[in-house]
DNA sequence: AGATTGCACATACTTTTTGAAAGTGCAAGC
DNA sequence: GCTTGCACTTTCAAAAAGTATGTGCAATCT
């Protein structure tokens, strides 16, 4: 008997195409990663409303260190989704804002984020089925 | 009955009973960080276009180790986007698919993908301008 | 027939990433 | 005149992720 039955492994339509982000070198991937990464998500969705100023955008992300923020917010400058404008004064005022680009894009994490926070319910109530069933031996 | 796992005091009238990622302690930032995390979201993709075995699916998102395969497969299915159905066979037969509400999370996750991917020479060119002008010799 | 491979993980150990803390240089407010 | 805020960078400890190996058995290869 062969290891059989094996359930038809999908195979994407898009693989032919340059980016693909299930292939592990593809840089399609890491720019999801910034996107998508614990911080980069939370930086997008917080510039979502407006421009804000670097300690504002920290302050509004809870928990960020400036040391992450600064990296996340230099990794989206480069992907060309965030636009940093600083003035050379003093103190400095750096202002971020988003893109075009990274406008549209935003506005699918918040998309994202919001029917999260809409089905928190049903998951907290899966953990609780969750752990009813394991802890219950 | 809390939602969030602490409710300090500054939490404000409105937002008493709702989730917020933005909160440091809320679990919303806790579930997105599964669905979005670095394998979460690949995971949630494969799985969009059907079931998976547990090895079809570590062969379909490259570079993810067994452990970490693992261990998000565990969050999600705890979470309720995940159904894990194993079968006591010899060698074992272990089917990962959507629950309706992981459907819904993963149709949103591979929209984002896709546009990602769709976006990607605009990235690319943002990234070479921005190492052009850094750079600069 | 004995060795190898595949299955779905778990566990010990190593490497990478993250986070926390302090440094920078200056100006406005207490 | 001493603290605070600005926008970071750097250093060092902690946490997360990655690597390698173990498990038990059956099907396939040599």
């Amino acid at each position: 008997m062969t290891y059989m039955t094996e359930t038809p492994e999908y195979v994407d339509e898009h693989a032919r195409f340059a980016f693909d982000v299930f292939a592990k070198a593809c840089t399609s991937r890491t720019t999801l990663e910034h996107l998508t990464g614990r911080w980069g998500i939370l930086a997008m969705a917080a510039l979502w409303h407006g421009p804000l100023r670097f300690n504002a955008l920290r302050r509004r992300v809870e928990g960020v260190s400036e040391k992450m923020l600064a990296q996340t917010l230099q990794a989206l400058e480069r992907d060309g989704f965030v636009h940093r404008e600083a003035q050379p004064s003093i103190p400095p005022r750096v202002d971020y804002s988003l893109t075009p680009m990274g406008r549209q894009t935003a506005g699918k994490l918040v998309d994202l984020i919001e029917f999260v926070e809409s089905q928190m319910p049903e998951v907290t109530a899966a953990q609780a089925r969750h752990d009813q069933a394991k802890v219950r031996v």
